[in-house]
DNA sequence: CGTCTTTGACCTGCGC
DNA sequence: GCGCAGGTCAAAGACG
C-alpha cells in the first residue's frame, strides 16, 4: 500500500471518528489491518514487521500483524463526538512501555493501574488495540472538556472530595479512566436472544455483566462487565458490536485488574456455567442467558485443543486467545506510577511464557500481533503524544 | 450459599 | 437549568 492509499485509508478512519463511531474506528481500522497486512506490505526498515503468520485454514478470521495504523481518535462517550481534535504520531517500533507517557506524579488509587495488568485482559485475537491515557490531568484527555482548568485535574484527582464515596469514586472513573479498546472479530449475534446477547471471547480474567444499555445510533446494545474476580478490582470493559461491521466485537477495557489473575473458585464457577451452556440444549432461557457470559468461547472452531484448557480458566485463555506466534505481553503503562497493588511486569511475561508452552506449535491459534495505541496528556502542554505500540 | 444475568432507576457530564 | 446519553447501582430472580 503507498502513501496515498495509506491517506485514503486514514481518511476513512478518521470520517467514521468524526461521524462519532468508535467501534467503526475500530473496525475500520481492523479491516485496514487485514488488507495492509499481505506479503506485499512492505515494512519499514528502521522497524520491520515480524513475519507474517501462517494462514488459519479453519479459523474463520484470519490475522495478521497489525499494520502501523493511523487513527485520529480521540473518541468520549459523550454523543460519540470526537471530543477534540488529535494529532497522531505513532510507530510501530516496539516502544518501551516508559515511553508510553511520563510518570505520573499524582498518587490517585484509580492511577494504580499496573503495567501490562489490562494486557492481562486483552484478547489476544486483536490486530487494533487503543490505549486512550490520561495522566494526572486525566480529564483533559479522557474527559476533555476542552475548558479551561483541565491541567489541574490531577489534583483534583487526590483532592479529598466532598461527594460521597461511591460519587466521587464514579466520577473519577470518569474522569482518569485508561481506556483500551479491543477489536476483535466477533461470532455471529445469538439470534435467540434478540440481538441483546454477545458470545465474547474469553479472556483470562472472569467478567460479571452489570449493565446494559442501548447506544443511540448503534442498533447493538452495550455490555458493561466488571471483573469479579477481587472485590477491590476495578476493572471493567464494555462490550458492544461495531454498527459499520457487525461481525467486529469492540471491547474496551478500562481501568485495570489489582491482581495477578482471577481466582481460582471464581473463574471456574464462571467457567462452569458458559462452559455448561454451551454444550447445553437450548430448552433453557437460562442457559441462553449464560452463553453470552463474558468468559465463553469465542467460537467453537476455536476451542482447539487440549482436555487442559476446559479445566483452567488460564489455559482456556491460552486456547482461545493465545496468539500462535508471537506473545508478547502489553506492558502499556500509562500511568508510569509504580503501584503497590499490581502486578509485576515479570508475571506478565511468565504468564505468557506459560501459555506459549501450553500452545506451542498450534498453527490454528488466533495471531495475536497487538498495537496499542496510547494518548499521552501532560499538564500544561496541549499537545499530545500518541504511539502505537506493537506486539 | 455463592454467583450469575437482567433491568429499571439513578447519577454524572456535557451541550444548548 | 434542562435534556440527553452514557455509565453504574441494586433489587429480583435463576442456577448449580
Amino acid at each position: 500500500m503507498d502513501m496515498m492509499e495509506e491517506e485514503a485509508a486514514n481518511a476513512a478512519t478518521a470520517q467514521a471518528a468524526a461521524a462519532g463511531d468508535l467501534a467503526d474506528v475500530v473496525a475500520r481500522a481492523n479491516a485496514r489491518a487485514f488488507l495492509v497486512s499481505t506479503p506485499h506490505h512492505h515494512p519499514s526498515p528502521l522497524h520491520p514487521l515480524p513475519p507474517p503468520p501462517p494462514p488459519m485454514p479453519q479459523a474463520p478470521h484470519q490475522y495478521y500483524p497489525a499494520p502501523q495504523i493511523t487513527i485520529p481518535y480521540h473518541h468520549h462517550h459523550h454523543h460519540g463526538e470526537l471530543r477534540r481534535p488529535t494529532t497522531i504520531a505513532y510507530t510501530d517500533a516496539p516502544v518501551p512501555f516508559e515511553t508510553a507517557g511520563p510518570p505520573s506524579t499524582v498518587v490517585d488509587s484509580y492511577h494504580h493501574l499496573t503495567p501490562g495488568d489490562a494486557g492481562y485482559g486483552m484478547p489476544r485475537p486483536l490486530a487494533l488495540q487503543i490505549s486512550q491515557h490520561a495522566l494526572c490531568g486525566g480529564g483533559d484527555v479522557v474527559m476533555g472538556s476542552g475548558g479551561a482548568g483541565a491541567a489541574d485535574d490531577g489534583e483534583e484527582a487526590i483532592r479529598i472530595s466532598p461527594l460521597t464515596p461511591s460519587a466521587h469514586h464514579q466520577m473519577m472513573k470518569r474522569k482518569n479512566e485508561v481506556k483500551k479498546v479491543v477489536c476483535i472479530p466477533a461470532p455471529p449475534a445469538t439470534s435467540s436472544r434478540g440481538g441483546g446477547g454477545e458470545v465474547i471471547p474469553s479472556d483470562l480474567w472472569a467478567w460479571r455483566k452489570y449493565g446494559q444499555k442501548p447506544i443511540k445510533g448503534s442498533p447493538y446494545p452495550r455490555g458493561y462487565y466488571r471483573c469479579s474476580s477481587s472485590k477491590g478490582c476495578m476493572a471493567r470493559k464494555q462490550v458492544e458490536r461495531s454498527r459499520s461491521d457487525p461481525n467486529m466485537l469492540v471491547i474496551t477495557y478500562t481501568a485495570e485488574h489489582n491482581h495477578p489473575w482471577p481466582m481460582q473458585r471464581n473463574v471456574l464457577a464462571g467457567y462452569a456455567r458458559s462452559h455448561h451452556s454451551t454444550h447445553a440444549t437450548a430448552s433453557s432461557s437460562r442457559h441462553k442467558q449464560q452463553q453470552q457470559q463474558q468468559t465463553n468461547q469465542l467460537q467453537p472452531a476455536l476451542i482447539t485443543s487440549s482436555s487442559s484448557s476446559s479445566s483452567s480458566p488460564f489455559n482456556l485463555y491460552a486456547d482461545v486467545v493465545l496468539g500462535g506466534q508471537q506473545a508478547n505481553m502489553m506492558m502499556t503503562t500509562t500511568e508510569g506510577a509504580g503501584t503497590g497493588l499490581g502486578i509485576q511486569p515479570s508475571a506478565a511475561d511468565e504468564v505468557f511464557a506459560e501459555l506459549e508452552e501450553l500452545e506451542p506449535d498450534n498453527p490454528t491459534m488466533i495471531n495475536a500481533n497487538m498495537q496499542v495505541y496510547s494518548t499521552t496528556s501532560r499538564p500544561g502542554v496541549s499537545s499530545y503524544d500518541h504511539q502505537w505500540h506493537k506486539f
